[in-house]
DNA sequence: GTGGTCTAGACCACA
DNA sequence: GTGGTCTAGACCACA
């Protein structure tokens, strides 16, 4: 379910806050959804528990995932408006604000870059 | 010409070495094309010497830039194709590819992502 | 295992890059080797971490050493045919033709000069 | 007659004056040859007249050329035993002695350094 | 004038 | 523990 890549320059704590918040944001991972322990978790991808622990705890602080003791991770109740399209497109409003500003530096014609974008959309992962 | 911000979390040196790049991609900086030395660079940002240098001499490593001995840094000649959309979309690629993964984790629709992509582009930035 | 000379004229960092490239192409450094840590190797060869610093980042971006976070550098998967004869000459090849230049304004015949490299191969350091 | 090549990691000078040193030790030059004069080596390689000015001027301390008023710098008269065999291989002593530990750090044989090299010596440049 | 190297030393991110 | 970034500042080589 979640995808962690050791030679991503996305350091591998922020790679796995990234996905849950936007599978809960998408609703993929509902609330009351429980995640893998930290130990399975770090066993799977062979990553150090720390790593993980540290992510389930910026969710936790984030009030995404919720801890309950004894029991794993759990995904927290959606606060109000939270999973809105303009709440989600908010998430990803810095990774727009790069790319566009990526383009005008190449000099690249939005349309392009917007036929570029939906091949990819397009693509299974 | 070159926007430079300490506050970023992509170090400051990395924000140069990209700027250039797609200038350099974009043919807003053509082959031959003197940069400021370091140490005009270095003031004119109030940034050290050092971590202007270590960008020039990744994009000299890259064959972006070229040196010559007692003169500015200078855009070498481009190698062949290097300019080309199909190679100036390359460049954004993996760009593209985070974007579309976010997008389908916020269960974003590609009609969204697109509007909203669109109204970055036309933005001046 | 290292020797560096702060009083040559080749740079620290340059030499620590040249033996090690040689030690992975020569096969005392295998991979999946660890080199000594940035601040081990630093603080043996009494110079600044930086130093060593710049060497491994030159060498990473080589692909020689590869780096994962939060351990030392190791030594990365070779290439194909990196480490055949042919390649490893090839390595010295600009040293070769130096030396061939040298020796023909010096008017040196073949005999002579390789009668004395020989000689040179066999001294131990 | 000279070959003075901007791009390489030596120093113009350098280049220049090592090329005299072994030109005379191999007879190419004789005492009392003249050179050509500053500015027009300069303009030749498209070099800045001070490079080749440096290049003398440390030929002429070497006692290797010597100048007179008004006149090119000419060769200068031989010291004794300054261009015999021994004296000759001495020049490039350093040389030889690089290559050996490259080799060494290499693992590479003897007898294929010394194929190599022939094959150079052979060539002409 | 140009860029390069190096040290001292602070501070940070990551595992 | 690991490596990375940055500054302050000295000193050098080259053109």
């Amino acid at each position: 379910m979640f995808i962690l890549n050791p030679h991503s320059s996305v350091p591998i704590y922020q790679q796995l806050v990234d996905q849950v918040r936007r599978l809960v944001a998408g609703g993929q991972l509902v609330p009351g959804a429980e995640l893998p322990s930290v130990r399975e978790m770090a066993h799977e991808h062979t990553v150090h528990p720390m790593t993980i622990s540290k992510a389930y705890s910026l969710l936790e602080s984030e009030g995404i995932l919720e801890r309950h003791r004894g029991k794993p991770m759990r995904v927290a109740a959606l606060r109000r408006n939270q999973s809105g399209v303009a709440a989600r497109l908010k998430q990803i409003e810095p990774q727009l604000e790069a790319l566009a500003l990526s383009a005008r530096q190449l000099e690249l014609s939005s349309d392009d870059i917007v036929a570029q974008l939906r091949k990819k959309l397009g693509e299974k992962p």
